[in-house]
DNA sequence: TTGTAGGCGTTATCAA
DNA sequence: TTGATAACGCCTACAA
């Protein structure tokens, strides 16, 4: 690669010193308008471009920030981590993104990686954190330094964390209630990647509110969240005959289970009621519009851009002092798939 | 913030010099097992942790690639970016992923950006990049300064730039033709986002060699490749009467001119065909399965990653003297949507 | 096997 | 308003 252009060179090249250069580039005030013209003029025709990890390495900033999280595929994921890249953005920084993979291993890797490169900060969507006595760890670790990471999932109650979360046990609660007030009693649960604890128990909550018992055998995990194992989770548990309704961690996931139902004659809502996750567009285009829990991704993205920059702005400070938690309530999108019906000709 | 452990403070307390401690902890073999195991150990107690912007400034090299895609919306796009971040991470490179939105002036400055933390190399979709004579000139400069630069779309036949990229020309030939061979003669294209000039050249040319009129009033751009965009680019294009055959640039395009077709009363495929692009999971669990050109990510992002490699070990070799081109070839998915028949049960 | 010295490209400090 | 000088944390020579 040919050598890129320093400050040296326009220095050189004008018979100036370096610092004249650099301040000439960041606009300084106190330099002559004329050379920082001149200066400006053959940065330009030289195509002068500012090497930023030098920058970085003395001003201990890199104004980049990280962002773990387990599946690209996930479009919530995605659309929250895109979202936040814009905010990002707006502010001067870029984000690097890192994605875990459901892996514990890789997820602390992760952490180790960016802090490595000096992010600014992290966002993270952890995996499973209950059960990660090491990702914990770390975590606690990291913000004990006065680093700012934020956890974008509410299921780490007892980790003094800063987060910012849609809360899934109200979600789960309120979606299993609606299904037990349409009469159903045998309701089924559905997981792609790993069981998440905290719909788990909303899940169970509402049964028990609602005067049933729950039982295990209702419950199936299993390999991610695509179309595909939806279908297969809802021939596990369909197969069996007594279950009436699916309550599935992820849209896709509850379409690739009304995918199944249809193929077997089973009529959805009538004879199995389904209730998804996150309000995906795909939702509200399928065959039967499904019913689903609103993930509210700009209102998540907005507290959670905010709070990182008060981290990071307000070092040392009383922000420090108690890790906050930034609960947001998502609420139950009723459509066809759980008994509801459409009016003909609109577009729910 | 605290300040971070150097090897400056492993060293201190182990009272040996830096340039040991750096030894040590790269794990040369020119140095005493005895003191490397102290260093490393004294590393692991203090927590250190490398600072990667330090080594980066001296070695010249930031094992980061840049990648850049117009829209994290579209499945394609994403699913390409964590292949290649897999592939990257796998040979101890991280990737920093910025989206320009569809914006041809952010495409240029995130080139810059990129240029400026000094990236190994870059993968770009480009947008619309036969009209953009900036992004262009851009482009070959960075190849010129003998400086990696990928682009994953192939709409760029006069630029010297390194490609890898499904031929979206002939996909668009193959669906067109299968549609004026069951007959259609008056067949829609829609398209989001952009009009992609490979996929419109490759529709015209079809149509040209079954002795079809090309009449731009079948043509149709919206807002963005999503199901709402297509359920609104549906309505327009349907409603007036003659198109009897829907050409879509993504399958999220599709699935929503599908859906206002079911709402119109219209059956897919008897009344109307549909064909897709990009063969995504939702196209084959959709209530019509989706008849559709495949991208195949895995191929590409293998080729992609394979040049990008060669280039920059390759420096200043024969590698560089002429861009080369890899060309994948797509193949059309005949599923329901253009009017063949499934067989009962089957899962297409 | 270890230590010293110099430099990567930039910014910050202080003097001129 | 400018210039010299010293960092930033690490790595690569080369010397000891």
């Amino acid at each position: 690669m040919n050598r890129r252009v320093r400050q040296q060179d326009i220095a050189r090249k004008l018979g100036v010193s370096i610092n004249t250069v650099s301040l000439a580039l960041k606009d300084s005030g106190r330099i002559n308008e004329d050379t920082k013209l001149k200066v400006q003029e053959v940065a330009k025709a030289l195509n002068y471009i500012p090497n930023s990890i030098a920058r970085s390495l003395v001003q201990k900033r890199t104004f980049v920030i990280g962002f773990i999280l387990p599946s690209i595929t996930n479009p919530i994921q995605i659309e929250t981590a895109q979202n936040i890249e814009r905010k990002l953005l707006a502010n001067g920084y870029n984000m690097m993104l890192m994605t875990s993979d459901y892996d514990k291993n890789y997820e602390t890797k992760a952490l180790d990686i960016l802090l490595s490169r000096q992010v600014d900060g992290i966002f993270m969507f952890p995996t499973d954190i209950q059960n990660q006595k090491k990702s914990q760890e770390k975590i606690k670790a990291i913000r004990d330094a006065n680093y700012p990471i934020i956890l974008l999932s509410g299921g780490n109650f007892n980790l003094p964390s800063d987060s910012v979360y849609m809360n899934q046990y109200l979600g789960a609660y309120k979606a299993t209630r609606h299904l037990t007030s349409m009469g159903h009693k045998e309701i089924a649960i559905i997981y792609g990647g790993a069981r998440n604890t905290e719909k788990h128990q909303g899940y169970i909550a509402a049964l028990k509110d609602s005067g049933l018992e729950y039982n295990p055998n209702q419950v199936a995990t299993v390999g991610n969240s695509s179309y595909e194992q939806g279908y297969r989770a809802a021939s596990k548990i369909l197969r069996n005959g007594s279950v009436t309704a699916i309550l599935a961690s992820g849209d896709y996931l509850a379409l690739g289970a009304l995918r199944w139902c249809r193929e077997q004659g089973l009529r959805v809502p009538e004879d199995v009621a389904i209730i998804g996750f996150d309000d995906l567009e795909a939702s509200r285009f399928a065959e039967i519009p499904l019913t689903t829990i609103t993930y509210k991704v700009e209102e998540l993205t907005t507290r959670a851009t905010e709070l990182l920059f008060s981290l990071i702005s307000d070092q040392e400070t009383s922000t420090w002092l108690k890790p906050r938690k930034v609960e947001i309530e998502p609420t139950l999108v009723v459509r066809q798939s759980c008994g509801f019906k459409k009016r003909s000709g609109e577009l729910l």
